[in-house]
DNA sequence: TTAAGGGATGACAACGTTGTCAAATAGACA
DNA sequence: TGTCTATTTGACAACGTTGTCATCCCTTAA
């Protein structure tokens, strides 16, 4: 920047004047100002700037998320993307597998570099640590999963009522004995939606046959085993529900090896790509990761507006797609 | 940091080593200092370090993608991440949408904060543009296309050849009315595949029927109609080649309609997510983008601990998956 | 002709750090 | 005790910007 005021011949003040587009500099100086900068390839550098600017303002937020390859996450991801970039803001996205170290790493390394938001898919227990970015006045927005220990913002799925919709639609169709098959309990949206497992049954005054239930399922491999192991017990049920994605991929292959998929209903929460490729298609209960990410990003920027309303966790409803696994009668 | 110092009694620059790690304060001052960063709340700027210190070192790499939520980009996406880690470096990401202005705003974007380093899939045609980041230090690396109008390194899958080793297979079973869908020939691995199908009929020594190709097919809904138009025309291919993932899909789903997928053998190009659960399993000739990923966040590492070899361009292996589809005789 | 007003421009300090170098202190040895 | 050396510490400038305020010059009107 010295170097270009050097050459057009004007103080660095005008020079800055010029890039950051502020009235009173003359048109003539302007131009000449502009040519002097192209000619020496000039950059304008954004870090120093927002050192100096009172607004303080990086134009960059981080987004923690369980693992940017996975389409959940880099769905959420790209639905933050595109309000940012209206903003002219980027995004720093880091993956935290699911690990409470890598979360608090990563959320270290974005405030050292002074984001002006946080979005977090979190994974650990104990949120509280993040108390000390919002006293900086970083704005910090959950998603997917509630924050604890932590009173925030956040942007969830029901999970619960998107399960106990999957029973309403398999109990309305005759079913009764209904499998589950859930993720980790160690996580909270797996919880809840095993929770809205047993609630809706309940509401149909059925009760919950632990043999039906498998938990702590992660993965496909795991789920084809746990899925196989119910629907070989002496009592098998006439209908799946399954907790997650990759659990109702296993599950289907299961199904498909032991010939059962056209006999044995299947709803599974969360779509997934080319559910509907399937034969038959998987009936999911589909979760609208884009209009989470949209959500979040939108009260990021909202409370850096100076919103400061009470936090509050907004609900994104879940989807029912019926594509033939889930009408299945027993 | 300047309260800290104070609090602690000692010199900013006593803070500064003790932050840094640096040898030299005596263990007795250090405990002080820690002491007084964790009762203020300290939180080290790292733009104002990277701003002072002589490396100048954001820590920070660019990447532009196609789309971050795009199975191929974000698996790409998340290699670079594991590869960045390491070395504590964050990787801001951004989609292009396949829009020079998006890519060139993006890489703008970037370079005013500094990132050390930029891998870009590029959509652009002419990549001159981006000799002023290079100019500037800044390593630039091109992943899954390569560069135009510019030398650099490069990280690319060998698309002519996969698609090459898809018609040997093929003609190895008998096939010899070979169908192609293409995707998009404004894209260059899109081209590079159809010169693969073109040349791998010709090392047969068949002659290509134009009849049974078709380019420029985008997405699943046109690769359907495509497809579809192929097989009912009155001399309908016994295999179909597609040249993209969605394509593929599409491809796919038009055999199934037509009653068409155990009589017509289908090879895709770029494995897809559940192709092994579709019946039959879709055989592919799958890209690798874990391993372009890492190669080209290692290249960039390298470039910035001084490497100055000639630029080059890596070439990513493909990998053929059989599973059935690929494998219908005529 | 002069004073007032307004627009254009620049000098300087500051943002939160670190590099450089000098000063202060402690320890070792004659 | 004095000198020398090594270690610890701090003062100051600088990184590339922008905010603040003062200055300059040109219009305009009395």
């Amino acid at each position: 920047m010295r170097d270009v005021a050097a050459l057009a011949k004007v103080s660095l003040k005008t020079v800055s004047r010029v890039v950051n587009g502020e009235a009173g500099v003359s048109p003539r100086l302007a131009k000449r100002v502009t040519a002097a900068g192209e000619r020496l390839d000039y950059r304008h550098n954004f870090t120093a700037s927002s050192l100096r600017r009172s607004d303080g303002r990086s134009r960059t937020i981080g987004v923690v998320l369980e693992d940017v390859a996975n389409p959940f996450a880099s769905a959420l991801h790209r639905a933050i993307e595109d309000v940012a970039v209206e903003r002219a803001v980027l995004v720093l996205a880091g993956s935290s597998d699911e690990d409470e170290r890598r979360e608090r790493r990563l959320v270290a390394a974005f405030a050292s570099r002074r984001v002006d938001g946080l979005i977090i898919q979190p994974s650990s227990h104990d949120h509280s640590y993040l108390l000390r970015e919002r006293r900086a006045g970083t704005p910090v927005v959950f998603v997917d999963r509630p924050p604890s220990s932590l009173d925030a913002d956040a942007v969830v799925t029901d999970n619960a009522a998107g399960i106990r919709r999957a029973v309403h639609h398999l109990v309305k169709l005759g079913h009764w004995r209904i499998g589950y098959l859930g993720d980790l309990r160690s996580i909270a949206t797996a919880k809840e939606r095993h929770l809205g497992f047993v609630e809706g049954l309940r509401e149909h005054g059925i009760e919950v046959d632990e043999s039906l239930v498998q938990l702590d399922v992660r993965g496909i491999e795991k789920a084809d085993v746990a899925a196989r192991q119910l629907l070989t017990s002496s009592r098998p049920p006439t209908a799946l529900i399954t907790g997650q994605n990759l659990v109702t991929i296993g599950a289907f292959r299961a199904l498909r090896r032991q010939r059962l998929h056209r006999k044995i209903a299947l709803v599974g929460f969360d779509d997934f790509p080319l559910a509907d490729l399937l034969d038959p298609g998987v009936t999911v209960i589909a979760q609208d990761p884009a209009a989470i990410g949209r959500t979040a990003a939108g009260i990021v920027f909202r409370r850096l507006d100076g919103d400061t309303a009470p936090f509050q966790t907004h609900i994104v409803r879940t989807l029912m797609i019926k594509r033939g696994s889930g009408e299945i009668q027993p």
